[in-house]
DNA sequence: GTTAAACCTTGATTTCGATCAAGGCGGCCC
DNA sequence: GGGCCGCCTTGATCGAAATCAAGGTTTAAC
């Protein structure tokens, strides 16, 4: 906020600049004029925990958080299709098949701005499109490492996987050697739609991994891997 | 081959002549000066059922048959990803995270280009760059929709769901209230690594869904539905 | 401090789909 | 024709995970 009186000046608008460390996916494709123009569409929220995101044409930056997407069948079962961790990029053009929810697992925070925009900008900058086109492919490979998982995987097998996903993505500079620990951003349940499990199958196998001494667990939530090595010998994969 | 003298004059490459009505997806980006280009690079090939698709970076357009991916664990259990049925395009830009290996469930009509060409035309048409852009978010809302069939639905919703995406895709034309036939072009053992069951569980649902009069069987592959919207009922979503 | 609600764990029992087993059908080769 | 092989179906049994049930822990509210 002191340094607003320079926004005009500055190459990078003064609401990008905190942000930078975290625009390696969309945002550093853009130029400076452009950035600015984006700056004056955006604007920066703090959604609680548990609140469900709007599924308008908006885009997103996730600046501190996790996400999660999710479909219900007609019944009210329901599967998890995939999370989104900061920094992620949230928000897609053309309208999805079928609707999928989103909702903050954690407090978060996002810098968003209107769908138009990046619409626009696509035509002008062709490496916004890679960029784009770059992330859902990624998507598309994580769903497809997840169909794998819920095909053919056993239930130590999925919950052995999604604690490594989770390991990746909380801290992924990890090295696969050493140790790592962090609070799972889910309950049980998340966890168990996630997996196509039920919450107590999930409750069994955390416990089968932590008397394996594969983990331990700390108030239920906070999770130490001897290391991300020894969990991917029990994925299957 | 009679007309191709008259190649080089023409709007449309005598290659491309034949293909125009299957040009949705890609193809009809281009303009006829990159259309030429393109058609200098690109060459059709049959394919024999059964053979692998090598995964150099080649883009193809699938004129005729049907193609699937999969994804093997490390003891050999297989799942199924998706299918590609004509016409659809098959190819990608940047590396996937793991392997998935193509191949080519019928005889396979492709009509191939190298991927630096395309690479080197999405700098030039922000349009190829959207349209590519769809058919992987296309891909992606495919790869979820599985995810929830794999995680959240019966042995007999899994079913269901499957020949009703067949019979979409085999006759997108569909009218939801009348009968569709069509030939299976999978194996029991396909259809199980597809759905995450075993090929005595697909049969059996196959059994009952026939003595439930929602579909009929010929021959083993051939299928008659009676119509989508009695297959809609059972598929659970 | 007591109560309540949400979340989690563990045990007992059941069930859906896997596994094991046998046989049928159709195509192909000799 | 006969035999073989790949594919499919059906039946019997088994087992992994679901369901049913009970109680524990944590947090928050009053």
């Amino acid at each position: 906020m002191a340094a607003r009186q320079d926004a005009q000046e500055a190459d990078v608008p003064a609401i990008c600049k905190p942000c930078e460390a975290r625009q390696g996916e969309l945002c550093s494709a853009f130029n400076a004029r452009q950035l600015a123009e984006l700056a004056k569409a955006s604007s920066r929220h703090e959604i609680l925990a548990g609140t469900e995101l709007s599924d308008d044409g908006t885009y997103s930056n996730l600046l501190s958080g996790v996400v999660k997407l999710t479909r219900n069948l007609s019944d009210g079962r329901q599967q998890i299709l995939g999370f989104h961790f900061a920094p992620d990029f949230l928000g897609r053009p053309f309208k999805a098949k079928k609707s999928i929810k989103a909702q903050a697992l954690t407090n978060v925070t996002l810098c968003s701005f209107p769908g138009t925009v990046i619409d626009r900008m696509i035509n002008e900058t062709p490496e916004l499109g890679r960029r784009l086109l770059k992330h859902a492919l990624s998507e598309l490979d994580d769903a497809r490492d997840w169909m794998a998982a819920l095909g053919r995987k056993t239930a130590s097998e999925k919950v052995a996987s999604f604690l490594l996903m989770v390991a990746r993505n909380m801290d992924p500079a990890h090295h696969p050697q050493s140790s790592i620990s962090f609070d799972l951003p889910l309950t049980r349940a998340d966890i168990a739609d996630f997996l196509g499990l039920t919450i107590e199958t999930v409750s069994r196998e955390f416990s089968r991994l932590r008397s394996n001494g594969a983990i331990r667990i700390a108030n239920k939530r906070h999770i130490s891997l001897a290391s991300i090595a020894r969990l991917e010998e029990r994925c299957g994969d």
